[in-house]
RNA sequence: GGUCCCGUGGUGAAGUCUGGAGUUCACGCCGGCCUGUCAAGCCGGAGGUCGCGGGUUCAAAUCCCGUCGGGACCGCCA
């Protein structure tokens, strides 16, 4: 049908008879026997002039037939990658006619998003999203050429597997064939990659889709796309090291570059400096500890375990309304207030709470915090976790740069917490999921948990986090593979024999029969390629998506089923809540 | 569970704070003119339940209450 692509013709064409195809771009009419009409493919525009176009419309679908020819010199149009050509005296065969579309394709105005995705299959002839999706499939590739180098085996897992209450919400299918039994769609393929180690494997991979029902956010869909891998014999380094790999090979797919050796941080040193487990590097605005400043104040407020602040270098001018919002912020995110502090020209200080301070402890804060003329200071004493946490949503909301400046900041967050938390039945909450493996230097922590429960939160794991501009692309760890050490982190989470047994016993079963100490990681393939093309909604990268509150403006999905089908599946719904 | 922002011809915005005739701008659409445009140009035209419901008022896009939809975030996401 075609002989060419439009966006491919070039000067090495002319003279040549074309045929392409494609949708009418624009049509420009210049009488009855003059008219331009800008074809469009997958490859770009080509201009193709006809005698008469009174008859064609936008989004009209055409086969063009012509001859390539050079353009007159005064209008070569150097913004079109074949502007230099033109298919001339074309004679056009309407292959579909199109109904005015519901918003303009040029990408000359902002879409609402609703609008776009209802009408996706239209939103996706646009450049930005046929960019985007073409770069989703370069990163796939790339990540796959990545792994099938390292001799990683690509393996498919189950959709329908048993569902397990630990981690995020699952959703669940109903089975027809044992009607009250459920089976639950995978948050990841965990267990079963770990099931492949044991069956001597060795490099496992995936591409897995995995769901979650869990709130929607911009980095968020109830699905998404992961590289799931793991590995047999290696320690954290060497799983770092594939991932690393694999991670910028695809980020030079799409940039041209591949970055540089990724950084590694404690976690511990993350949330100091930065306030977060997935700290933004791109820019500073560092968290200082200034506990020490106040360790004999007579300020109420500051009585506090901790207290942190941060520096905004010429920051002064802020007006007062602003600042109240910041203080309104803070307390939504959980701190009691926000003291802030305006450094004035001879280092007086302009504060609400000024007067509470003494001129030594003012005197010793600035000087902490590296604070002159014109530079505001915000301080906020908690708790060290509230407190680092509050400040880390303020380092944000002060100073995180738009998405796509700054560069590609990539960082390892290594020594995780084994567990983040004591619930309050005193069970330890694990941070990552049940089966990493502790820090070796701390096992003989695990020991003393029963004396004192709160020395659990010391306890490091060999957990790790990849992190991206402030994202956190994925984590993983390395497993426990011995059946003692993994009965012990069961009892100390609380989770008696039969329990492990019910929910895990095919894994503990399994790792009776020589399981491989392995390890492993799992990244977003969404968010990549979101922050790899510049994109601050990962609803941008995928093909149809769903709404912030999880349906499909497209499909309309989620329905109702109609009363045969519960049958079938022995359902039977309660009247609607009110 | 919570906080905040948005909803005005097909699309995008202004108008809302400070109530006074559906008013404006750009794009698109329809018709006409037009032989070198490429954001074509010129002339003309059509197109509206101001998300929905209620209230206040002589009068509501505008003020108040409720509700629906969309978005950002906190919680949540082992």
């Amino acid at each position: 049908m075609r002989t060419d692509y439009c966006g491919r013709l070039s000067s090495d064409d002319i003279g040549r008879t074309v045929t392409v195809c494609g949708w009418v771009s624009k049509r420009r009419e210049h009488g009855e026997h003059l008219a331009f009409v800008d074809l469009r493919d997958r490859t770009g525009i080509v201009q193709c002039v006809v005698d008469h176009a009174h008859d064609i419309r936008s989004e009209y679908v055409l086969a063009v037939t012509g001859t390539v020819r050079e353009r007159p010199p005064e209008t070569v149009n150097d913004e079109l990658a074949t502007g230099a050509i033109e298919i001339g005296e074309a004679t056009v065969e309407i292959l579909s006619q199109a109904d005015p579309t519901p918003f303009q394709l040029s990408g000359r105005v902002e879409v609402d998003e609703t609008i776009r995705i209802r009408h996706r299959y239209l939103d996706l002839r646009t450049d930005r999203m046929q960019r985007n999706l073409r770069s989703r499939a370069l990163v796939n590739s790339a990540i796959r050429r990545a792994m099938d180098a390292q001799e990683f085996v690509e393996i498919e897992t189950p959709m329908l597997i048993a569902s397990t209450p630990e981690g995020a919400r699952d959703f669940v299918v109903p089975s027809r064939l044992n009607p009250g039994s459920f089976y639950a769609l995978p948050q990841s393929p965990q267990l079963f990659k770990q099931l492949c180690m044991v069956g001597g494997i060795d490099r496992y991979y995936q591409i897995a889709r995995c769901m979650r029902d869990e709130d929607l956010r911009a980095d968020r869909q109830f699905e998404f796309s992961q590289l799931d891998m793991e590995m047999s014999f290696v320690d954290g380094p060497d799983v770092r090291s594939v991932v690393s790999q694999a991670v910028g090979e695809a980020t030079e797919a799409i940039t041209g570059q591949k970055p540089k050796d990724i950084p590694e941080i404690s976690w511990r040193e993350a949330m100091n400096r930065y306030g977060s487990d997935k700290p933004d590097t791109r820019f500073g605005l560092e968290l200082v500890d200034v506990t020490d400043v106040f360790s004999e104040t007579d300020f109420n407020a500051f009585k506090a375990p901790c207290i942190k602040g941060i520096k905004v270098e010429s920051g002064s001018d802020i007006g007062r309304n602003q600042l109240d919002q910041l203080t309104d912020k803070a307390k939504t995110w959980g701190a009691k207030g926000l003291v802030w502090i305006k450094v004035g020209a001879s280092g007086e200080v302009t504060s609400p709470v000024a007067k509470f301070m003494s001129e030594t402890e003012i005197g010793d804060l600035l000087e902490k915090l590296n604070a002159v003329d014109g530079d505001i200071c915000y301080l906020i004493a908690d708790d060290w976790k509230r407190a680092v946490h509050v400040l880390g949503l303020l380092r944000l909301e002060l100073g995180k740069p738009p998405v796509n400046e700054g560069g590609l900041h990539f960082l390892w967050v290594i020594d995780f917490p084994l567990f983040e938390d004591i619930d309050d039945a005193g069970n330890p909450v694990p941070a990552h999921h049940p089966f990493t493996m502790p820090h070796p230097d701390d096992l003989e922590l695990l020991e003393t948990a029963d004396k004192d429960p709160s020395v659990l939160l010391d306890v490091r794991s060999q957990a790790y986090d990849l992190v991206l501009n402030g994202w956190e692309l994925g984590s993983g760890s390395v497993r426990i593979h011995r059946r003692d050490i993994q009965q012990q982190i069961f009892d100390l989470l609380g989770i008696n024999e039969d329990e492990s047994q019910k929910k895990f016993g095919f894994l503990m079963d399994a790792f009776r029969y020589g399981a491989p100490p392995h390890a492993g990681f799992a990244f977003g393939i969404d968010r990549l390629v979101a922050l790899l093309v510049g994109e601050e909604n990962i609803r941008e990268v995928i093909a149809f998506p769903k709404s912030q509150s999880g349906t499909d403006p497209l499909t309309e999905a989620p329905t109702p089923i109609d009363a045969k089908q519960l049958d079938e599946l022995g359902l039977r719904l309660l009247p609607p809540v009110n």
